[in-house]
DNA sequence: AAAGATTATGTAATCGATTACATAATTAAT
DNA sequence: ATTAATTATGTAATCGATTACATAATCTTT
């Protein structure tokens, strides 16, 4: 691998000089332009970027940091935010967190080591929790969970109303006892279950706590947990599920138990995913604007980025109730 | 942030002395230690990985550039990738390039910047094609793709014995009129219809070339090129498509045109996908061993990565061939 | 107690770039 | 033709770490 240094020797001139070429600076004579030029593709020299960077204390590469990259969501946010990025030159460095606090802290430090100019973060509520004692050297824009208090850039959906949303039409249909599986890692699936809980208690409702579970959310804990729900002496009528890893679990769980839907239960889930609309009967979902969370949320980055003492945002963005056959009228149920 | 000169002077010590103790060198008076372990912590000092790895020429990163980050076979290998380097101590960055050598060049290129260890890396044709002119600084393992040549470590699943098996099982069910939709921007479709062709060679069909199509590998392509298929004078029996995006948009045109599989139309595909065994009927795969190729890779990169010299080597891992519902018996059809 | 071996610490070079500053070369202005 | 202004180029400091080397301090050994 040849360096600056190889350049200059080649083109007899100095390392400033292939520099300020490379950085396409005014003054540099046309002569020695070519020299440089020609010894840059003689020796195949490329710039080192972890150098570049070290010294001009900034670069052109955002972070994502996501807590699954098997969540659906994340894949399709993840590229909203990559294609974004791409059209406004900055390259994207994609990191998995697992829900895991360790690993969250080990990404953002290697962000900050690799001096992006500025991350985008889906955090489990524990790092939110000590989001103060973080100190992070580069700005941040934060994406399905936020802090509570309002002095960090944020795009998120409006998981009170979405949630509420998606109860109000199971109640529409005339559901009683629901079921209802939410993630337990982030702010996210509480918002969510207050939602719902509110929409409850709106239609004179009692919760029932033996329905409302909280757990990891992925698919065997929906499994699982579906299994459980169903085998309670008075079963749910429906399951309702806060993200699409938990709703298929819950599907193969009914599907297992050789139950039908709609006819013997219902399920509702969120995120529009591919097999949503697939699978038969097709999935009643509360769609999440993808493309828009993560072009917003880079956008905000970049904004945040060319101007750090601008005050915060939040942006709050409205998901869409898809109703399909999963979760159709049960008349003269009970 | 504070760096190693801020630490050094707080404990009225050298930075060398600093280096050593958060290197756990030897010969460091226990005294001095203290003192620096407690300006660390009072100034919440992190070391800047990207100044440590300029200097020493390495670091504890590896890269993973993959093609299309929604194909969930790379992201269940990510995730294999993702926690085997974790538990070798490393940390992983992850690229999706959308199939464009544009991209990818731009992101080998900051690997090397970024000082990788290594890169797994997913090709397109193209920069297959001119791998040998890229010089990378780094050692890579192609996953996925890979070039005739065997100068390049790859771990790669038997696409030609894939292609056949899943063809093979196609005739044993009966189905003569195949359709086929293959993956243009790699050369994996093209084995896997190597394979497909060789085993309706050996069962003495010929190939009607208006069956077989190759496309972009997304699910856009999948639906356009299954409705053209499916709108020949005489439609194929079944529809064999060779990654989970084509089938999945294969599986929206047959719906859409109210067909029923497999009364009327059968669908294999590739890659067990979560949603794959939910929809129903289930869908016939060829499944990927994902995890396995993710662990392979990595150990490979990484055996690589402590010995430069060591001959290059392929794993060829085979899939398994998943029967469900969607490719059942034909009898009595031609 | 003196010489030699060992241990502890600091100084300064280094990685590969950028860039402030100094200086040389050219051009413009009087 | 001088001087001033402008343009071009090089030298050296810098970013934040690691580490070779030099040297000071301590411990052994006889």
């Amino acid at each position: 691998m040849s360096s600056i240094k190889d350049v200059a020797k080649a083109a007899n001139v100095s390392t400033a000089t292939v520099s300020r070429v490379l950085a396409k600076h005014p003054h540099v004579r046309p002569a020695l332009r070519e020299r440089v030029l020609a010894a840059v593709a003689q020796l195949e020299y490329r710039p080192n970027l972890i150098a570049r960077n070290l010294r001009s204390q900034q670069s052109k590469t955002l972070g994502l940091i996501v807590s699954d990259i098997r969540n659906p969501f994340f894949t399709a946010v993840s590229r909203a935010v990559e294609d974004t990025a791409y059209a406004h030159g900055y390259n994207l460095l994609l990191c998995n967190t697992d829900e895991n606090p360790e690993k969250e802290l080990l990404y953002l430090q290697l962000m900050g080591a690799e001096q992006v100019a500025g991350v985008i973060f889906s955090p489990t509520l524990q790092t939110l929790n000590r989001w103060h004692e973080l100190h992070l050297s580069f700005p941040t824009v934060l994406i399905d969970r936020s802090l509570r208090s309002g002095d960090v850039d944020a795009v998120l959906l409006d998981n009170l109303s979405a949630g509420s949303l998606l109860a109000q039409h199971l109640l529409s249909q005339g559901y009683r006892r629901i079921g209802a599986i939410f993630g337990e890692a982030s702010t996210t699936g509480r918002e969510r279950q207050r939602g719902f809980e509110a929409a409850l208690h709106d239609a004179g409702l009692s919760i029932q706590p033996e329905y409302v579970r909280f757990v990891r959310p992925q698919s065997e804990a929906g499994y699982h947990t579906t299994l459980e729900l169903l085998g309670l002496p008075e079963p749910p009528q429906v399951i309702f599920t806060s993200n699409s890893l938990l709703t298929a679990g819950a599907l193969q769980a009914i599907r297992e138990q050789g139950l039908h839907i709609p006819a013997q239960i219902g399920l509702v889930g969120f995120d529009d995913t591919a097999w949503a609309s697939l699978v038969q009967p097709a999935i009643t979902v509360l769609a999440q604007p993808t493309d828009e969370i993560g072009r917003s949320a880079t956008e905000l980055l970049l904004q945040r980025v060319a101007d750090p003492q601008r005050p915060t945002r939040k942006i709050i963005l409205q998901g869409e109730l898809i109703v399909r056959e999963s979760s159709v009228e049960q008349r003269g149920r009970t």
